[in-house]
DNA sequence: TCTGGGGTCCTAGGACCC
DNA sequence: TCTGGGGTCCTAGGACCC
């Protein structure tokens, strides 16, 4: 047997998520929608039928969502994070070699001599399903981009019982036919229009493609699609993933905000949560942006956004450093008179700690008594809840929070919100 | 009243180097 | 009339992914 890329892809997974700790959910309609209630982001089968589109606005919707009696949550990201790592868990008991591509997806490589690889798949399938309560799809196929397709096939062919294989010739040319160029992973909105004006319109036309057109029009990553496409692996697995070039943290208010300490203070904890996750992957940043925005949605309001960026003169993860110079640029770009929406905090020139050039007047001692200090403080927040220890600057009663109105609890890792079970 | 939050890679062109 | 042949780095913009 050729080695083989398994796509393991949840279903629905927050729906999925959620039904696991209310089995009431099962057979009905849910939805999750996005930060700030925002937007409609996972579906259940039963909303998919309905037809409701994703990605809707939530206030666009809300009245179809009521009227039919689907149940509504708010994103639980610290649930549906504790609930990937379980199934990656799960997952990594069948090979040593495996991608978590997302929270939702992992590529497993499977080089033979497991048999029978649908049997295989099957018994993945069921092992993930008994040990977390989350039903997933297979995808089976030679390359990276087969498998996707595959499983994207074998979401919608019920007959196939959540597996598919597409590692066989002419159910591949049937497959490849039946698909949308658009639908190809790695083939966006602006490519499937590209390819539309050119007559190619499904997966087999363009995987029959002329190269230097590929080539020419959707550069060399447009031409290792194709390729894979035929059954050449292009894309390696990436089993360890690189450190994070930049760190984004940034989130909309639960609704606008005028006054310039609630945007400070919004700013600092955006800056805490970003220097959090540089610390996490022992890295510092030379660089930091802020940006702020009002609401784009809402054209007759007065129109604002910008964003400003500061070298550091020596490379950090310090929080209060870092808080205290993105408090700086706020004051720079901060405009009175704008009801803002969002803002952020960006770090980029990230290298790792070691790395990180000191200036003349820096003293070792106090690099290393801070980086302790920031030690402590993540350690207890790791151990005891996110925001256990906090700083100051980030305030006490955040009114400009996002809305999370239909939120179900943390039921896999807070002690006080453990699911009850009443025999 | 209400519209998310993260990331990556590729290319072209210009400045600059020897 | 004839004006080399490599490089690197940086930036902006455009594409993609979940």
């Amino acid at each position: 047997m050729n080695p083989l890329y398994f796509l393991v892809d949840c279903n629905n997974f927050y729906v999925s998520c959620e039904r696991v700790f209310a089995p009431g959910l099962r057979e009905r309609p849910v939805v999750v929608l996005s930060n700030n209630d925002g937007n409609v982001v996972a579906l259940s089968n039963e909303v998919k039928e309905m037809g409701l589109p994703f990605g809707a606005p939530f206030f666009k919707v809300k009245e179809l969502v009521r009227k039919e009696g689907v149940a509504v949550f708010s994103s639980n990201y610290t649930l549906y994070g504790d609930m990937s790592r379980r199934v990656m868990n799960c997952l990594e008991g069948f090979t040593p070699e495996m991608e978590i591509y997302s929270i939702d997806e992992a590529f497993l490589f499977i080089r033979g001599a497991a048999g029978d690889p649908v049997e295989y798949a099957r018994r993945i399938r069921e092992t993930v399903k008994q040990w977390t309560g989350i039903p997933v799809t297979i995808g089976i196929a030679p390359t990276k981009t087969l498998a996707k397709l595959a499983s994207r096939i074998g979401k919608r062919d019920r007959s196939c019982r959540g597996v598919f294989d597409l590692n066989d010739g002419g159910r591949a040319d049937r497959a490849l036919e039946a698909t949308g160029a658009g639908d190809v992973w790695g083939v966006g909105r602006q490519y499937a229009e590209l390819l539309r004006r050119n007559g190619i319109r499904t997966a087999r036309q363009l995987r029959d493609a002329p190269e230097r057109w590929v080539r020419r029009h959707m550069t060399i990553a447009g031409l290792r699609t194709v390729w894979e496409l035929r059954g050449v692996p292009c894309i390696p697995l990436d089993e360890l993933p690189a450190p994070r070039k930049g760190i984004v943290s940034s989130r909309s208010f639960g609704r606008p905000v005028e006054r310039p300490e609630e945007l400070r203070e919004a700013v600092a904890a955006y800056t805490a949560r970003a220097a959090e996750k540089l610390r996490a992957q022992k890295s510092v940043a030379g660089s930091i942006t802020v940006f702020l925005s009002t609401n784009r949605f809402r054209e007759d309001d007065p129109q604002y956004s910008t964003g400003v960026t500061c070298r550091l003169p020596v490379p950090s993860s310090y929080t209060p450093r870092l808080i205290h110079v993105a408090g700086r640029l706020l004051d720079r770009i901060y405009r009175r008179g704008y009801r803002y929406k969002k803002a952020g905090v960006m770090l980029y020139e990230i290298m790792p700690e070691g790395d990180a050039q000191l200036d003349l007047f820096s003293r070792l001692h106090d690099t290393d008594r801070t980086r302790r200090l920031m030690q402590a403080v993540d350690r207890v927040n790791r151990a005891m809840g996110r925001h256990t220890l906090h700083f100051a600057a980030e305030g006490i009663a955040m009114p400009w929070q996002m809305r999370r109105e239909f939120l179900s609890k943390r039921f896999t890792t807070h002690w006080e919100e453990l699911p009850v079970v009443l025999a």
